[in-house]
DNA sequence: TTTAAAAATGTAAGCGCTTGCATATACTGT
DNA sequence: ACAGTATATGCAAGCGCTTACATTTTTAAA
């Protein structure tokens, strides 16, 4: 450190003690106004600025908000992670991002090295962690949310993942489809994933049909991995006539891959995906999606934190609302 | 805080001072292998995790490095922040990532509180800051870095902007095309965006034509952005027959605009962004542009405060490669 | 006025760790 | 075995703040 000015610097300059400029900083309400401008005139004219980390051993109070999530390269997290920061940073919070690439052990590691650092509270995603991340997290004191996915074992925000793939399922059903394919991402370590290939199966087999491996597909969760996935599904025995996809990013990678093997979308397949992209609107044709409020949810998990570290009890469970939109990857199958 | 684990509960019970347990934390080496071993397993017995803040409070050092950015919400910035993130953990060190939305206020106000939190480095974004900015970050005694465009006010570490610009509008000046218009992204505080204007312009000229006005429109960096500038250069009395894009997210809006009008592209209008995004490989046809390596700027910058934080003399001014990359959106003039 | 209660401010003890310096222990060569 | 060094460890003083608690000042009530 170079010759920082520290608070001793201010109150001597405000002709007070330390408390009383410490109080202005944190608590000014407590401090008679023509005190508290002496004092606030002392920072501007030093140009004070505190020490976080002295405030926060002194405190026990970061100020920060620690979030570990897969990876910032995909556009979902990215979304809600940019939406989380800034309604923290309007509450002057900071956000200490962290992500793991869906490894578990790094997941934990980030976990720990967050919580070491006094995160005032910590956003995870999704339910899938190790075990011993299970019990670092109920171990430790202060408040936790689970987002994107729920599960009773901590406050959630998230989405009925299950459900929105049934409504995708539905839409492509009612179209009259009976051969539906499943582009999904990874399943390990990712219970989004999971939950919607479930949610095509359930509304499948309500209609009385069934979803037989070889009509789904895993794939890494980018253009490549939907490209590669509709190769699969198309080449198989039984061609699907639609194909849901776990994501918008795999969707649109299947419905461009479609269109270079001549494949007419939506006439001679049907796709549709779930995120609801910028992408996913502009292409041509438009993908058939369900809509989620990646952004609110990020916004409100933020809020959420704040609530909490302010001592508010916060809802254990919440579900964002989520819609189909149907553009023009999705039709009436051939025939 | 709970009851918290100390450092002097793990030196009683390794029967050490807590000096010693300090030592085996920090500099493992100085301490006889025999004692280490001995400290090492009351750490482990006690599930000891020393506090981030005491250990900055009395070192000084936080093993922490600031990243002010934009925003997340682009994928060139997610997938640079995404890189400098990993690569930093893998050290030890964690990322703050701070967005501000393009807000020169928020900005100063951001690098303000990363400061105060004692971040040991600091990396920015570009070059069109506040002189206030200047200045605290003059004043400031840590490693700063600069990137995606360089200043010789600071180590910088970025592109050769209007390079990278001139090379794409050569590529199209060498097609034949006359009339090229300019989709470029915002240019007030995104010096970026001004550089690639200028090196479209500079190939112009240098190849005896000139950019009129109304050639050049200035949207909002994303798809939108690109579909709303290539109808207002389309309606415009001369019509370009190709327009380079300041980004791939307008060149792609761009293109599927054009697609929609239906024009025929390239053998209608070219088009040619800068980036090389995932997108602009996989759509139809693909997407001609400056292919930038912006993972690797993410990681080397990480790299480079790593370097700096540790004391050693990192460049003033690196330049990252940049290639063209001709895909099916370009091609020649009718006639 | 006087006095009690309320509000504002000051005092000083930490918060949990690091690190310069002093001391103790372990080697080396004779 | 014994200096003389080199290595390892311990001691204790902070790092810059916050905050209970004590003290002083202000306000309100009588």
């Amino acid at each position: 450190m170079n010759q920082r000015i520290t608070i001793e610097e201010v109150a001597r300059l405000a002709g007070v003690s330390t408390a009383t400029v410490s109080r202005v900083l944190s608590r000014p309400e407590v401090v008679r106004s023509q005190t508290r401008e002496q004092v606030m005139a002392a920072i501007a004219k030093l140009d004070y600025q505190p020490d976080a980390a002295a405030r926060a051993l002194a405190s026990g109070r970061t100020h920060t908000v620690g979030c570990v999530i897969p990876t910032l390269d995909h556009a979902i997290f990215a979304r809600s992670t940019q939406a989380m920061q800034t309604t923290l940073a309007q509450a002057g919070y900071q956000l200490l991002v962290a992500s793991h690439e869906y490894d578990p052990v790094t997941e934990f590691e980030l976990v720990r090295a967050l919580q070491q650092r006094g995160v005032d509270a910590l956003v995870l995603v999704g339910t899938d962690h190790a075990p011993r991340l299970w019990k670092a997290l109920s171990a430790w004191r202060k408040p936790t949310l689970l987002t994107w996915s729920c599960d009773p074992r901590l406050p959630s925000l998230g989405f009925d993942n299950e459900g929105a793939a049934q409504m995708a399922a539905s839409h492509l059903l009612e179209l009259g489809h009976r051969y539906i394919g499943v582009i999904s991402g990874l399943t390990s370590h990712n219970d989004r994933a999971r939950s919607r290939i479930d949610g095509v199966r359930k509304s499948l087999t309500q209609a009385g049909l069934s979803l037989p491996p070889t009509l789904v597909t895993e794939q890494a969760f980018n253009l490549e991995g939907g490209r590669l996935g509709l190769r699969k599904l198309m080449a198989s025995r039984q061609k699907p006539s639609a194909i849901f996809c776990g994501n918008d990013l795999l969707a649109v990678g299947a419905l461009l891959e479609a269109q270079r093997m001549g494949l007419n979308v939506p006439s001679d397949l049907s796709i549709c995906g779930i995120d609801n992209l910028e992408i996913s609107e502009a292409i041509n044709p438009g993908l058939t999606t369900v809509s989620l409020p990646t952004q609110d949810l990020g916004r409100i998990a933020a809020q959420f934190m704040l609530s909490a570290i302010s001592g508010e009890i916060i809802a254990a469970k919440s579900l964002l609302p989520f819609e189909l939109v149907v553009r023009g990857s999705t039709g009436l199958p051939r025939r």
